[in-house]
DNA sequence: GAATAATAGGTGTATATACACGTATTATGA
DNA sequence: TCATAATACGTGTATATACACCTATTATTC
């Protein structure tokens, strides 16, 4: 089906046990992540849509609703994304008044991002929206298969950040 | 250790296994594909920065070399790439003379994309880097784990496809 | 064979990603 | 205290991503 890596390459019968010595692109996990990252995004894209959200931005006002008020870099850190990074992503969301940022109180160098209350309630409208495609999600590729997925990719990650 | 999602839900133990009902940041698949999928890049970027490659760029260059010339959109396709998105990931490899294009003969409304001499020389080089890279990445989340990851990599994209 | 549909490709725009480098503020140590 | 290190953040630059819309070419249909 989906998941057929026919061996082009030593001759030998090489399976995706094998060490890894010809770069093949279907065995690299740098791009089978990618691209499996860049289906699933149009899919959730397209699903939040209507209420004007992309993935990544539904994502990060999820995490501010779960974490409260955070700083770029405590924002960062919990989203496993470059700090320089995030602060673009928050650019679109606070142009549309979803989030709000201002400068930290007791530490003049921070910036604490926080929800806004018309941020708060797009949220809210989008959570059925991202229910119904995760739901899809995992129904489609089998709910016990989908949560093994995410551990594995959360090792992958942890793999990679050297933890 | 990396994969603890300890439910901040409902309050009556809700565990992945449960219909996600309530948006959790840590049990989206989207979320998680994107995380891993950065992480990761960034250890492929940074093992391939010294030949002067990305992780993106060695991909498209090894499909090439695999697939001989192909098309914009058989090589979007065999990258599950958009189209346009190739489009702006051929030029900076083109730029730097590692691939060529050219019109096709018999479809004129055809581009055929394919590797120089001296990008099929730099992918060469790169081979041993990128089989050092994976290797680690192998080794650090388990071979057989790696294998399982890709199996379900390939499950996800295609259910995100509808196929 | 001309009108029309289908296909191949590019561009404008917007977001996502991150490294290198710079600035401002806080913490530390002599 | 004042010099220095560490921390928090932003910007310039380059690449990655894809949708909407456009043009050119080929295929189809009457």
């Amino acid at each position: 089906m989906a998941a057929a890596r026919a061996g082009k390459g030593s001759g030998k019968g090489a399976s995706a046990q094998d060490a890894p010595d010809t770069p093949d692109t279907a065995g690299c996990v740098c791009f089978s992540l990618r691209k499996s990252a860049r289906a699933v995004t149009q899919l959730y894209d397209a699903a939040l849509e209507p209420i004007g959200l992309r993935a990544t931005q539904f994502s990060l006002l999820a995490v501010l609703r779960a974490g409260g008020p955070l700083t770029v870099s405590k924002l960062a850190e919990a989203m496993v994304m470059d700090r320089t990074t995030l602060t673009r992503n928050i650019a679109p969301v606070e142009k549309r008044g979803l989030v709000k940022t201002a400068p930290g109180r007791r530490d003049k160098r921070t910036k604490e991002v926080s929800l806004t209350a018309k941020g708060r309630r797009r949220l809210s409208r989008a959570d059925p929206l991202w229910t119904a495609v995760q739901t899809h999600m995992r129904k489609a590729m089998g709910a016990k298969r989908s949560d093994h997925l995410l551990f594995e990719l959360d090792i992958a990650a942890a793999a990679a950040l050297g933890r």
